[in-house]
DNA sequence: AATCGCAACAACCGCAGGGAC
DNA sequence: GGTCCCTGCGGTTGTTGCGAT
């Protein structure tokens, strides 16, 4: 029988306080992360371990980036999906300073009901046969010619059949100019000694000085973004 | 001004993975 | 190899804010 992570009775549940906030922070800063089941109580909080690390990680830490997503993020963040699926943390790891959480909670509430409208299934990308699209979804950035709406379908990827399903299908034709899920798949490559795919920050521009790995790597370019991961995560 | 409905976001819960013993 | 414990992940629910009526 597992053992629940915390003592139920006496632990707050809820939205945190700004003193609970400062508390966490102040321990945080002093002691570091970790030992998120002895943390409440050495920082006189009555909340859960569990509770901490969520509340320190979607909202505390210093180096979260809030407000609107930007265009090369929701970009990103449609094309990692039609490649990983719900690996939020994966996803969210290729766009810094957002959380999994962030990106989910982004994914449910916007993109998937932009998919939708544009006729695209967002749980395979597929795009949905017979079901009339809204036109109205393209005007959500104006000015951009290079966004989830405009441009070109363009799938490269060799291992995403769905996708390239997608873009390759003759019925598809008229949406090749309305949606742009261009996936450029390379291998094998290195950004100079940066195998800690956790935490790297993502390139704004095309690394320089790209060396062979040992292990397979794919890359995933959105417009200005690139991003590295090994294949062994991406297809675990 | 009140209230209703919906969207967005924050937080919780259960489970799985992995390390330590 | 088995068990326990901690941590992290993803799905889901709860709460809040805002626009429509």
């Amino acid at each position: 029988m597992r053992k629940p992570c915390c003592d139920k009775d006496g632990t707050n549940k809820g939205a945190w306080s700004k003193h609970e906030d400062q508390k966490l922070i102040d321990y945080i800063t002093t002691h570091g992360e970790g030992c998120w089941r002895s943390l409440p109580k050495a920082a006189g909080l009555h909340r859960c371990g569990k509770s901490c690390r969520l509340r320190w990680i979607n909202y505390l830490r210093p180096d979260i980036k809030r407000g609107n997503f930007g265009e090369d993020e929701e970009d990103l963040i449609i094309k990692l999906h039609a490649l990983l699926g719900n690996r939020w943390s994966l996803i969210a790891g290729r766009l810094p300073g957002r959380t999994d959480n962030e990106v989910k909670n982004y994914w449910n509430s916007h993109l998937r009901k932009k998919l939708i409208n544009l006729g695209i299934d967002p749980n395979n990308h597929k795009v949905n046969q017979n079901q009339n699209y809204d036109h109205s979804a393209t005007t959500t950035h104006p000015h951009n010619s290079h966004n989830i709406i405009s441009g070109s379908i363009n799938a490269h990827a060799s291992n995403s059949d769905e996708t390239s399903a997608a873009a390759s299908s003759d019925n598809n034709h008229n949406r090749k100019h309305l949606i742009n899920l261009d996936l450029t798949i390379a291998f094998p490559y290195s950004h100079h000694n940066d195998h800690h795919h956790d935490h790297h920050p993502l390139k704004e521009t095309e690394p320089q000085n790209k060396e062979p790995l040992n292990s397979m790597e794919m890359e995933v370019s959105s417009n200005n973004i690139y991003t590295t991961f090994p294949t062994l995560i991406l297809f675990r």
